[in-house]
DNA sequence: TTAATAGTGTCTCTGAGACACTATGTG
DNA sequence: CACATAGTGTCTCAGAGACACTATTAA
């Protein structure tokens, strides 16, 4: 229930059955957010080094803890903005993660989100300490678990806490979102190919798709409008580009 | 970030960047649980009658707040027990809930679950202050939004907080979830006819269904099983009892 | 011209909807 | 018997996969 516990009155007690008095410390409230993005060789996800303990060298989500007058969208948003100084980035709350001993100093609730970011929108080297890692998906469709992340030269990464959790979570939603919500356009430049689109959902599926389906499902959708203009200096010949223009569009 | 809170040193000081220590009292945290059922006259969700301020007479969700050595899904479960007598019933994280002025008294943040049951496993006799309001949803589809609940005698509910928007949600995520995951079978009891479940599935989505292709998909997912038996004293002829039998059963 | 990919036309296969028909219980 | 619903067989239609073919660019 969504009371507060101002004031205890008796049949407030009464009310709240089992619960007990003496667990009215509460836990610390914070978000963590997946931001994921699709290069060249494959998934990507920013991290974070920790610089102390628990988990010292450890590799954690970008996160915060959450402002008494801040709503959760708006922390993970300015948690968004000061890691990574993305601002006006797709978005979404993912899954909240609380059991007792995920942090092993306190109690700490996490409330997780995920983002979703072209990469020319990302610029790492002008943050400190963040890095762009490669996802390893371990299972296929959306059964879902822990990944596992790989640095630049290749080793997996120490994951902090319960983010190689979290990570893989996020993974699992977007594959079940990405065939009925606008999710690949998110990791797109505003304006791409059918192709650039079709290879962001292959990374995403972690399998190959259907070109000749893939083209018939996406301009059926009448989500995407062609620009009348055409890729450059590729060496064969140049696709249609196309920009996304929503639901709304549609016929 | 999922860093405790208990030595702040300058270093996690940098870290923590657009952290402000003004906010470092944190939100209550409380789970509310949607305990949803389907009755001969639609969906059902159950309701407590908040009998303080504020909105008091208001009804609102069975819920409590996080012990601080209990898991998220421990405290709904225990709200569930403690509320409405039920154990062992399916129930799964929704979303969390956190507008700054959701609970008009102080802050709360409330990670919403959702439970199926049958109705048969429900005795709201022997629960006071409980009632089984009728779902009216305003929306078709995965649209989302806010639903009323109408009272026995067929009037809207004055609902606590934002929950009418907490119940939205738990629909349109079964509705989301219903033709790829077990969530039928979760209001119905042990045994049950083709059709049974068909309405099951007609009362949640809001809209018939096909009944040949219900069969056939139903049938052809393997996760039913023919129990040799049948209904009784239908006045008709009696349809096949079928049981549950899960994804493993698949050939 | 050749290489490489863009884009189209068409066939088949599968699943959903529609509908007719048969089966089997009660009153 | 009539009546109501269970359950089956079959036709059609729409979307996905497969594949052949044409189109268009760079080198």
């Amino acid at each position: 229930m969504s009371a507060g516990r101002q004031k205890v009155d008796p049949s407030e007690q009464a009310f709240l059955a089992g619960y007990d008095a003496s667990e009215f410390p509460h836990p610390s409230l914070a978000v963590d957010v997946v931001l994921l993005t699709v290069s060249e060789d494959g998934l990507r996800v920013a991290l974070v080094r920790r610089d102390e303990h628990p988990c010292l060298g450890c590799w954690a989500l970008p996160g915060g803890f959450v402002g008494m007058k801040e709503s959760l969208d708006a922390a993970a948003a300015r948690v968004l903005a000061a890691k990574a100084r993305l601002k006006g980035v797709f978005l979404e709350q993912l899954y909240t993660f609380g059991a007792p001993a995920r942090d092993p100093r306190t109690r700490v609730v996490s409330v997780a989100y995920y983002a979703l970011v072209h990469p020319g929108r990302l610029t790492v080297a002008d943050v400190a300490e963040l890095q762009l890692g490669r996802v390893q998906v371990p299972w296929s469709g959306e059964t879902g678990g822990p990944v596992a992340v790989l640095g630049a030269d290749g080793e997996a990464l120490r994951l902090a806490f319960d983010h190689a959790e979290v990570i893989g979570m996020a993974i699992k939603r977007i594959r079940g979102k990405l065939d009925y919500a606008p999710i690949g356009f998110q990791l797109l430049p505003p304006t791409f190919t059918l192709r650039d689109l079709q290879a962001i959902h292959e990374v995403i599926l972690g399998r190959p798709l259907n070109k000749d389906s893939f083209r018939r499902r996406m301009l059926a959708s009448g989500e995407l409008q062609p620009t009348g203009e055409r890729e450059q200096t590729v060496g064969h010949r140049p696709a249609e580009l196309y920009h996304y223009v929503g639901r709304s569009a549609r016929r």
